[in-house]
DNA sequence: CTGTATCCGCATTGATACTG
DNA sequence: CAGTATCAATGCGGATACAG
């Protein structure tokens, strides 16, 4: 077909190859337990910080803030500054958000339907290794 | 396990709360990026360990082992030996497996679709920080 | 080839204190 | 109330060695 531009210097696949690994990357930093219940706590409705540290529970000071930065970075989270006293800031979820609480909730379901398969599993597990 | 005991002495809502802990444990085992990875690669095929170990990269052989117990443990995954030797040994989803494949395939597509999305987000929330 | 065990560095985490 | 910084400790994760 006609003139191909010179594509000769670079792989042909620069760009899915660097996709690939943004998309690891990506991986990597959501795909994690208190990416996770954040997102789907802030599903439910836009929160402050510390009515989402009570909602998640068992999640510190820091993690709270280090997942939310993270999610703010990513554009997952949107976060609002009320120039009040004290302090007021609204966390929710972006459409990216969103749309990722799609497979999060896709996820919770997914528990609730195996839970009993789950813990016969676990039980015949510690009977193999354990057990006679 | 056999007989029922008598279950008015306990809260109606024993269960449910016993349940969500278990569901919060199992959210914390398997929301984590090996357990992801091994899943999506998993779901297109059986695969021995060091395929596995191949094709998801990166990926140390003890975090490998670690994750593969863990979901064999919570019956996504089944582990099948041949006595041959040298052994071979198989992994393969189960079906509680491949219902959460769907899941991981969930948000392979996410990342996909907000790739721009997010490359943006991070341009504006570093410009945002170091910037003027 | 697969799996377990051990050692060890380094990152993650939590507690605490302090600023706005 | 929200956020940052600092420090200490725990535990993750990788490398290695060895067993089946």
């Amino acid at each position: 077909m006609g003139t191909r531009k010179e594509i000769s210097e670079l792989p042909p696949d620069a760009d899915l190859a660097r996709a690939d690994s943004l998309a690891r990357e990506i991986f990597s930093d959501v795909a994690n337990k208190w990416a996770f219940l954040i997102i789907e706590f802030l599903g439910q409705r836009t929160m402050r910080f510390s009515e989402l540290r009570d909602e998640v529970g068992g999640i510190s000071h820091k993690m709270l803030t280090q997942n939310l930065r993270m999610l703010e970075r990513n554009g997952l989270v949107e976060r609002t500054v009320h120039p009040t006293v004290p302090p007021r800031v609204d966390y929710n979820l972006t459409e990216a958000g969103e749309a990722l609480r799609g497979v999060v909730d896709g996820m919770c379901g997914w528990t609730q339907r195996y839970l009993g398969h789950i813990e016969a599993s676990r039980r015949r597990f510690k009977a193999a290794q354990g057990g006679p």
